[in-house]
DNA sequence: GGAGACATGTAAGTGGTTACATGATTCC
DNA sequence: GGAATCATGTAACCACTTACATGTCTCC
């Protein structure tokens, strides 16, 4: 469903092919909610056989054809309807390996443990460094290039930047508290020696 | 296969039944990782089928009867390997509909944006509360309820402790940090209008 | 009299991953 | 010569959810 409802909601600011949806996926959405292009085209036909895309092909020379989807008037209306639904639902459903392998930390080898807070510590401290620099594209930007000449609505698309810079916030955020937690993770199993 | 090791982990403390094991689950592991009866259910058939535990009938007269399961040698070395496996996956599979929702915010009604915003630190604070009054029972206590006399080592479930802390903790720092996040994208909300 | 805890399971359906298949072009 | 990008899809499988089915006891 929120999948259906990602593309569909790519779709309202520009036409796109498969594999041009799943590149603003990989820059935008998939920080918080991840697909893969099989999914993508899967839901794709299901969403044609629906009536809430509609499929043109577009012929290129030196690169294999594309097809482009459309989004319909069905489509944007169920798009809003998600979109506006209450109440929403805040639990994401939790699964994070990570955490269910520290939870069993005390069968764990020790030396194992440190160097997996340590590794923690600096995936993370990439991506906050990536962000700081700013070296994070506006997702507008990037659809726009993904959408070329296609783009529905570009006031649409200009406004869209604020709430992908919210998201992009909260990851910083989220960041900043992990990494303080790792680190006390790592005092606290060193007194417990 | 992360809550097939999160079962078998759980009942290297002690053996017990699957309605036993979701209790412990819904206090613990379900932080991280839910699951839901019929998972666990379906999980112990593959389990015992497989060799990894095996089960035994509990006659209670008052209550319905209990298949009480015990982890194999077979199924302990199992997870001892899936615990110790390097490198840990970090990346936990990002599925949040709140975040999706406000990625396209731009085209929802900003009243009902605003209340989810509102509820969304309502329901985190709420949380804050709990933990900091100190009434999230200690998983190893919960157990020892739930395993009555069956606990197999004491000592182990004892030193457990310190990493259901470690979960917890978590989920206090990244709480604070979900909780000015969203009261910065309100602020932002307002200047913006 | 009804709700909720106790207790175990099956069946159907949805959502997601991985592997497979194909093939040209571009960059190193 | 090899890897990456462009581009589209299918099939098999795995994981998870929801609904159904059954029945007792206890507490309000």
């Amino acid at each position: 469903m929120s999948l259906r409802m990602g593309i569909l909601g790519l779709l309202q600011y520009a036409p796109m092919s498969g594999y041009g949806l799943k590149k603003v996926f990989d820059m935008s959405i998939n920080h918080f909610w991840s697909a893969s292009l099989s999914q993508i085209y899967r839901e794709l036909s299901w969403l044609e056989a629906n009536g809430h895309v509609t499929s043109d092909i577009e012929r290129q020379d030196a690169r294999p054809d594309k097809r482009i989807y459309t989004i319909t008037e069905t489509g944007a209306r169920e798009f809003a309807e998600w979109l506006n639904a209450f109440p929403g639902s805040f639990g994401a459903p939790r699964r994070d390996e990570f955490l269910l392998r520290l939870f069993f930390g005390a069968a764990m080898d020790k030396k194992l443990l440190r160097r997996e807070l340590d590794d923690f510590i600096l995936m993370i401290e990439k991506y906050g460094k990536t962000i700081r620099e700013d070296r994070i594209p506006d997702f507008s930007e990037v659809l726009a290039q993904i959408g070329e000449g296609r783009i529905t609505d570009r006031e649409a698309l200009r406004r869209a930047s604020l709430y992908w810079r919210f998201t992009v916030r909260r990851f910083e955020l989220v960041a900043e508290a992990s990494v303080r937690w790792a680190r006390e993770c790592i005092e606290s199993l060193e007194e417990n020696e």
